[in-house]
DNA sequence: TGGGCAAAGATTGTATACGATCTGCTTTCA
DNA sequence: TGAAAGCAGATCGTATACAATCTTTGCCCA
């Protein structure tokens, strides 16, 4: 399956962590779906690495919550099931709002220049239909929001939860064609700049509440969940 | 260097969990201090498997932040720096208390009989002298809290964090002699008993205050600072 | 005709081998 | 005598080979 990377051998693909990186963005820009098999063999083929190598990437991507390995079964992109879902966006709500408070209090205007580019690179791909390349760097906003408060661990696990809510929206988003557009990375935007703590937070906190609310999170019955898990 | 694991022939060890598990123990029992080298082909004698398998294990424990892999030099035990110290504590602030409140409103007597355990089995530990066992067992009290608030991420993030403060504690706490001995474990688990959220979130709030503020980390004057990092 | 068993194929788990890189010591020359 | 270059030893990074395990398919028998 070429449609991994669009460049297959441009770059010699020296370590694991190139992997690591390439797998990351195919993942969150959607090229990559849950629960599609990861061989080894063929990521090795398409990377242009032997087994070793990729099976070092499969294992870091399997610690970052991004793919589940199943012993002698081979490495699967994660599923995150509806409990874990929720657990990712409870997360997040634990870290975001106070991170983002942390961070308006210390933005510099050079890192509300590197904000700015964020949205403007979304809007970009977002008119040029790339979608998942603006829901990429839609997340990396988060991050980057993280990088400023001057968290590093606290950053590391945004990363993470980032993109397992890339997998979530993958599995959960209500309506696929509407846009993601919301005021809110603006808004932020806007409170760094005035340095202004407190409506960060408020809005992290909200902004949050609304990306749950466009989940579709319902227990589905059980028997319909597992017949449309046997199909695919 | 056979003092990593008292009995290495007993088990065959036989996947790399296995010396993650062992291993990560060891550090957590201040058996294994931050900065000792951990040569591969010394981890798998050991263990008795190969290095493929001892490198897995490494990468694994390198993503929980608990080693550190420099390129073509090997694998140390992380020696947190002063920042990073305060950031995992930052972190654990954020998430710990809330995930307490979250334990209290769920916490069910089945619930409160494991926590009693954990708090004897350190209690016994403490008596006998084995004050690593007794730290390790403090610190999976913290884990058991997310586990019974039922937040399978969060309770990873709290158990990467706990190791981590392990590595903090062997590195800035103040008093080796001085026992950890706070009442406030006992504290929490009255109000998991009592099913009281409030009382558990301040309690457990009052009791990362505490131990940070058991840790030196005040910044050192600089060539202090490197020197002694040249000479280690 | 349907279910169970068995063998073949495919895929992963582990070990070993070889090449690359770093460290420390020795040697040599100014 | 000191410093720099080079060599030897050790350690890590990657590839390949073999063993273990699982999945699938085809056959046989009830």
């Amino acid at each position: 399956m070429s449609l991994l990377v669009k460049d297959t051998a441009l770059k010699p693909a020296s370590s694991a962590d190139e992997i690591v990186v390439r797998l990351t963005e195919a993942v969150h820009e959607h090229r990559i779906l849950p629960g599609m098999k990861l061989s080894e063999d063929e990521v090795g083929d398409v990377f242009g690495v032997s087994r070793t190598v990729v099976r070092q990437a499969l294992r870091a991507l399997s610690h970052g919550g991004l793919v589940s390995i199943e012993r002698n079964r081979g490495a699967f992109v994660a599923k995150p099931s509806i409990k874990e879902a929720r657990e990712v966006f409870e997360a997040r709500a634990l870290l975001e709002p106070q991170t983002a408070r942390a961070a308006a209090e210390r933005a510099t205007p050079a890192d509300v220049a590197i904000l700015e580019s964020h949205i403007e690179e979304e809007h970009a791909a977002l008119a040029s239909g790339e979608a998942g390349r603006a829901l990429n760097l839609s997340g990396l906003f988060h991050v980057e929001i993280a990088r400023i408060a001057d968290q590093a661990t606290i950053e590391a696990f945004i990363r993470q939860l980032v993109s397992r809510s890339s997998l979530v929206i993958a599995l959960y988003w209500r309506r696929r064609s509407a846009l993601c557009e919301s005021h809110a990375h603006h808004a932020l935007l806007d409170t760094f700049r005035a340095n202004d703590p407190d409506k960060a937070e408020d809005i992290m906190k909200g902004h949050l509440v609304d990306l749950i609310s466009q989940l579709d999170l319902r227990d589905m019955p059980k028997e319909t969940k597992s017949l449309r898990d046997a199909l695919s």
